[in-house]
DNA sequence: CCCGGAACCTGAAGGC
DNA sequence: TGCCTTCAGGTTCCGG
């Protein structure tokens, strides 16, 4: 699942080859791609526009047109895309195809459809994101103010993209494992020095799935058809039943705020036998 | 405010 | 083999 990690790395390597090019034309394969605005006004607003650069905020991909609008692309589930010549018969699942003066296209395929382009005229949407967790002017301070006052578990605080921005269900599991913080944990129930871990333990699962080109678990692959490889550095994440590879407890499994969880009981106590 | 649950979707995996 | 159900989880919406 296409997390901050994923959506930074696709950033990165799209960056030198669509930087500069001119959008000849957008189509839509599934309509429902498309969220806003209508599709004339769609169009209208992107063909002929200069891509000037990218950028990404949360697990958002924004494409910075010429004209000062911004296009919002989110890849959701299972969103990813292709790089190349432009060809008869589209990749399996593409839904929408971006024509770039250069005789190439970015093909957007995303097999579960949940993925969505926007096109907006400034940062107004954005901003409803929280901080982005790998700025400078993200401390332990910072990350303790955001957590108190929510009494909700830890585990799906991490995930709440109005609390800080990009982290999805794999990064929050390995960040806690990393700071050893149970992820039923109240999130305004964390001392210091356990919010200490979790700013340190939040950079470290990051960088390093930015570092690895992102987690290939299910359907991620980068620009270049090539899968990352973070997923294989996961300690926890997706990986129940496993031995803990600090312990070698079976990783357990259980269910926040109906997402997946995945953690050591060992190495991550309850908040009962924490004290 | 808080929370749980459903909807959006498809393909992989498991049961029988 | 093949049909059926369940599950995966980012986001939004709706009801209690």
């Amino acid at each position: 699942m296409p997390e901050l990690p994923e959506v930074e790395t696709i950033k990165n390597e799209l960056s030198p080859v669509v930087c500069g090019q001119r959008i000849l034309k957008i189509e839509f394969l599934w309509a429902k791609t498309l969220l806003k605005p209508g599709a004339d006004e769609f169009a209208a607003g992107v063909c002929g526009r200069l891509i000037t650069r990218l950028s990404r905020r949360g697990k958002y991909l924004v494409f910075h047109l010429d004209n000062g609008s911004l296009l919002l692309v989110h890849l959701r589930m299972t969103g990813s895309f292709l790089y190349g010549a432009e060809t008869d018969a589209l990749p399996r699942h593409t839904r929408a195809v971006i024509r770039l003066d250069n005789g190439h296209c970015l093909y957007f395929i995303d097999p579960r459809k949940f993925g969505k382009f926007l096109l907006v005229n400034d940062r107004t949407s954005l901003n409803e994101l929280g901080p982005e967790p790998l700025d400078d002017a993200f401390t332990p301070e910072v990350l303790g103010r955001l957590l108190s006052g929510h009494r909700a578990p830890i585990k799906s605080v991490l995930v709440d993209q109005s609390v800080m921005a990009g982290i999805g269900n794999m990064y929050a599991d390995e960040a806690l494992f990393c700071s050893r913080i149970h992820p039923l944990r109240p999130a305004d129930s964390l001392t210091s020095e356990e919010v200490k871990r979790l700013h340190a333990a939040i950079q470290t699962v990051l960088r390093q799935g930015i570092a690895s080109k992102g987690a290939s678990i299910a359907n991620y692959f980068r620009p270049n058809g090539e899968k990352g490889y973070a997923h294989q550095e996961f300690k926890v994440a997706h990986r129940q039943g496993a031995p803990c590879p600090d312990c070698g407890t079976p990783l357990q499994r259980i269910v926040v705020r109906q997402r997946g969880t995945c953690f050591c009981p060992c190495c991550q106590p309850s908040s009962a036998d924490n004290g």
